[in-house]
DNA sequence: TCGGATAGTTACAGACCGGTAACACCCTAG
DNA sequence: CTAGGGTGTTACCGGTCTGTAACTATCCGA
């Protein structure tokens, strides 16, 4: 076949790349780890020598894709240094970008839906990974000279997590598409106080 | 056993009341049919012959779990009867008590969430269903004297779509715990436009 | 009392699931 | 050249899934 990308990155990271692009599109119990393997050039041995189970590699799978999300942070003050509200601004059209190019949600939240068992591995790691999610929101808020910082952040949050399930249950031409309209009202009625 | 409900009841509607419940409880991909037909007192060969398959069952639940939250919309007129703002505010704290006691999200969301297949034919469900839901909230909105009411409408369902996700992600004492605070604030603004 | 509809029981088909065993292969470091 | 770690292949285990077949038991209305 002469891949390119399977001769060349490792096995372990071609599955995990895989994996994420595989659940985020069908979901974690639509997809086995024979589809996975297959999809990125490997089996299924392979994958069970560098995951002990599939519980573990979406565990993986879910840090890999918060850690994505967190990168895009460094672009937001790449391109506006230091001006935190621009950022704050920035950070609304990506949400909106997001919401017309992607028909599916948040990995985590989605996850969080379809993994019910209250022990479940990965739920720690989706509470720690959306705490550390509002964090960010939280210190750009008020990095902003935002008063009520917190309350504006979990709003936003709220409004984003609606936006992505709404694109899953209404299509991207719902609610969702408001998004911009929803949030620069809220930020300029907040700093208005 | 004397269950009660099982000599009462008929078969078709345990079933469709048990699946609800371990749909809601357990997300559809982790309740097979027999785990439901047992739950409701009964056996599988009884479900197929009163559902042509378990996609047409998921449509049912999904339809009966809709018309529930309808229903809730006849107390709202009840206690505050021609008083539109007042039903609103009523609307709001219900949203509240439900993200406060019920740990799971939206039937629908949920469904939308691990029903990936495109062409699934619970997907279509959802989008008229919760197009419903959407249009009794903005004729609310529009009632109660609002300028702008479909935008308030989309924000507050936005809102509460991601409150309950996060109610599944963050646990129910996270940012939901700010929705009536949110909500109120939203409302308000508004009314002053 | 009888007949038909409804419901329960057992067994099974065929597919898929996560996970493992045993063995052959190949590439690279020494 | 060689030894060994990483990888690929095949086959398999036990379990679960949706859906069906064939038969039996029960209840209700005429």
């Amino acid at each position: 076949m002469a891949d390119g990308i399977t001769d060349r990155v490792r096995p372990r990271d071609r599955i995990l790349e895989t994996a994420q692009d595989m659940f985020h599109k069908h979901g974690i119990k639509g997809v086995g780890v024979d589809a996975i393997t297959e999809a990125a050039g490997t089996n299924k041995m392979t994958l069970y020598r560098h995951f002990e189970s599939k519980d573990e590699l979406i565990v993986q799978c879910l840090r890999a894709s918060a850690a994505k999300g967190a990168a895009i942070w460094g672009e937001f003050e790449a391109e506006h240094p230091g001006d935190k509200l621009a950022q704050l601004h920035a950070w609304v059209h990506k949400v909106a970008e997001t919401l017309a190019t992607d028909g599916r949600g948040c990995d985590m939240a989605n996850a969080a839906v379809e993994l019910t068992e209250l022990d479940h591995p990965a739920r720690s790691v989706i509470k720690e990974l959306k705490g550390a999610q509002r964090d960010r929101l939280v210190a750009l808020c008020r990095d902003a000279g935002i008063g009520q910082a917190e309350l504006l952040a979990d709003t936003l949050s709220l409004l984003f997590e609606g936006a992505r399930v709404s694109v899953q249950t209404m299509g991207c031409q719902g609610p969702s598409t408001q998004f911009v309209r929803m949030a620069e009202g809220l930020i300029s009625s907040f700093r208005a106080r």
